[in-house]
DNA sequence: CTTTCGATGATCT
DNA sequence: GATCATCGAAAGG
C-alpha cells in the first residue's frame, strides 16, 4: 500500500482525485491547496494510458505515489499523481491550487498580482510552482515534493472534465466546493 | 459577458 | 497534415 497524506494511492483514479482535494502540494516549498483535479484510467478514450505504454506516458505506467509531467499544446507542462499500481496506467490530473505557500515567488512566476488566476488551471499551476519534465517520474514523498493532508474535512463536488473531445461526459472532475482558485466554475 | 484565434512541439495518421 | 488533459489576447455583444 502506498499512504502518502493519509491518500492510499493504490486505489482507483477516481477515489484518488476525490480524496487530493484539500490535500496541500508544495514544490521546493512553493504552492497550496488542491482545489481541482480529474480521473484518468487505461480503460478511458481520454487517457493518455490509453494507448498503452510509450515513451511519453512511462510515468503513468510507473508506480504509484510519483508524478507524471507532460507538455501539453507545446507550451505548457501539467502535473499528474500517478495512482492503482504499477504497470495499470492511471493517473489524477491536478489542475488547480489555492495559493498559500511562497505567492510572492508565484506571482513572479506568474507576471501576476491576482492570487485568483495564480494556479487556476493545469499550465498555470506548473508555472507557479516551476515544475517541468525534470519533475516526470519523481516520487512524491520525498523533496522537492511535499505533499500535506488536508487540516479539516472539506466538501468535494464534482462534474466533467475539461478540454477534451473523448468520453466528455464522465464525471470525473472534482473540486473543492465553493472555491474561487478553480479554472473553472462547476455547475 | 462571449467567441475566436495564434503560439508551439510532441505524437499520431 | 491533424490533433492535443492550455493559455492569453483580441474582438464582439
Amino acid at each position: 500500500m502506498r499512504k502518502l497524506a493519509e491518500i492510499d494511492f493504490s486505489a482507483s483514479s477516481l477515489q484518488v482525485a476525490r480524496a487530493l482535494i484539500g490535500v496541500s502540494i508544495l514544490v521546493d516549498g512553493v504552492g497550496g491547496r488542491i482545489v481541482e483535479t480529474e480521473a484518468y484510467d487505461r480503460e478511458d478514450p481520454a487517457s493518455h494510458s490509453h494507448i498503452g505504454p510509450k515513451p511519453r506516458n512511462a510515468s503513468m505506467f510507473g508506480p504509484p505515489g510519483h508524478a507524471y509531467v507532460y507538455r501539453s499544446y507545446g507550451i505548457h507542462w501539467c502535473l499528474n499523481f500517478v495512482c492503482r499500481e504499477t504497470g495499470h496506467g492511471a493517473g489524477v490530473l491536478i489542475r488547480a491550487l489555492e495559493p498559500t505557500a511562497g505567492r510572492e515567488v508565484m506571482r513572479h512566476r506568474r507576471g501576476l498580482q491576482d492570487d485568483r488566476l495564480l494556479c487556476a488551471g493545469p499550465g498555470r499551476l506548473a508555472q507557479a510552482l516551476s515544475i517541468t519534465s525534470a519533475h516526470d517520474g519523481l516520487p512524491l514523498d520525498r523533496p522537492p515534493f511535499q505533499l500535506e493532508p488536508a487540516a479539516t474535512p472539506v466538501a468535494v463536488v464534482c462534474g466533467v472534465r475539461i478540454g477534451i473531445s473523448k468520453a466528455k461526459d464522465l464525471p470525473l472532475r472534482f473540486g473543492l466546493a465553493g472555491s474561487r482558485y478553480a479554472s473553472r466554475p462547476f455547475n
